[in-house]
DNA sequence: CCAAAAGTGTTCACGGTACACCCATGC
DNA sequence: GCATGGGTGTACCGTGAACACTTTTGG
């Protein structure tokens, strides 16, 4: 089937950074691409959004298509239309950053098909387009919204420990925290259940598990609350 | 001249919520449609995203098309792509809002073509499309924004007192701030210019004029100062 | 018993907030 | 001279930041 219009029309893409957390470093999920333009340069996961499907319901499909990723936190992050972005035709783009859990993702993205890997956000290979702008941007976003937004916590297991969510901040914000500080702030916003659970094959004293309320998060800022870290 | 693709392609729009400072609140400048669908509905100003601008371009655009508004300060909102946002077929577009002076420009929309016309956000008619909720994130965007960058000036004269300054923060903030505490912060940030000049034609104590320093706001922020009201 | 990380309080400085009166000007 | 807004300072409190040692556990 083919479409007839009287005007042009610019084709209409999705495109996701993938955040994971590293050891010591936010990692991005990135593609090789098979096909030109850019041929076997890396780039976001992406694609066509379809006539019948939403622009989230688009960059969730091509998510799982092309790495197997479902439920991952997703949000619209800004669209581009510079007039070149891509050599063919006109597209714009939607872009959209995602947060996942390595813990149960690394694995699938790793040995999957060889043509989905994690890098390092401050390795990054050459990318496909103007994608490297897209992950500057993602980038800046996400540390700004961590800091007001409890989001950080898509990145880390359900159970966690406050050594992990600390690291976490740490990481994303690129600079060290105090743990009392810390502690004594995150604690005191109430947003944490302390769990009947310690860490286990730690070759050292377990840590306390906790995990995030998110139904009390919600009520608090009803209440007019505001995270903030 | 006719175009046809072997998929089918959602259009692409743009579509702008441009705020004034009105007397005790927030308005924002509306279209009255001629066309259908939604014929003599209330709509923001917006249309088609031509083959060969980008997406800013074509908001400005539009804008002045519509409008007259030229030299805004734009900043692009949110894309919003739901199945059957227009009634017609499948238009995706990309949100933008705009931050204007009514002293320079309320005269030109109310005295344009009577199509045009400012509205209170606490008093606005029922808008075509989805326009309600592009409003709605517009204003939430604008309240979050206005407190952590130097946007609110967008929407004064360029020199202006400091109660002016007050009350536009009051009027987009939706609370009262206290005199003293508000102009001791403001002028503690040094961002503010001090000038020779006093209001006129007022019939009581004349009071001081400023402006805000750009150049030396970007300097700041090169410094890691950061803005907050 | 040693290594490794968990867990825990106090002090200080600064910034936010609350609050009220006199002053200058135009009519 | 009166009405209208312009302009100014201080005291208190809460939060953020700096800072070090003891405890627990596994090996």
């Amino acid at each position: 089937m083919s479409h007839t219009y009287e005007y042009a029309r610019a084709a209409l893409t999705v495109d996701c950074v993938v955040f994971g957390l590293g050891e010591d470093e936010l990692e991005v999920l990135l593609i090789r691409r098979a096909l030109e333009p850019f041929a076997n340069r890396w780039a976001l996961p992406g694609g066509f959004v379809h006539i019948d499907e939403t622009l989230e319901d688009a960059a969730l499909r091509e998510l799982e298509e092309e790495t197997g990723l479902r439920k991952v936190y997703l949000e619209q992050l800004y669209s581009f239309g510079a007039i070149d972005r891509d050599p063919r035709e006109r597209v714009v783009t939607v872009a959209y950053y995602a947060l996942v859990k390595l813990s149960d993702h690394k694995v699938r993205a790793a040995t999957d098909a060889s043509d989905a890997a994690w890098f390092a956000v401050s390795d990054l290979p050459d990318l496909a387009f103007d994608h490297a702008q897209i992950v500057d941007m993602a980038l800046n976003r996400l540390r700004a919204k961590v800091r007001y937004q409890p989001i950080g916590f898509e990145l880390l297991a359900k159970k966690f420990t406050l050594t992990q969510l600390q690291r976490m901040y740490e990481v994303i914000l690129e600079r060290t925290l105090d743990k009392r500080n810390f502690r004594k702030k995150i604690l005191g916003m109430d947003l944490l259940v302390e769990l009947d659970e310690v860490q286990k094959d730690v070759a050292h004293r377990a840590a306390r598990l906790y995990k995030f309320d998110d139904r009390r998060y919600r009520k608090l800022v009803k209440q007019g609350f505001s995270f903030e870290i």
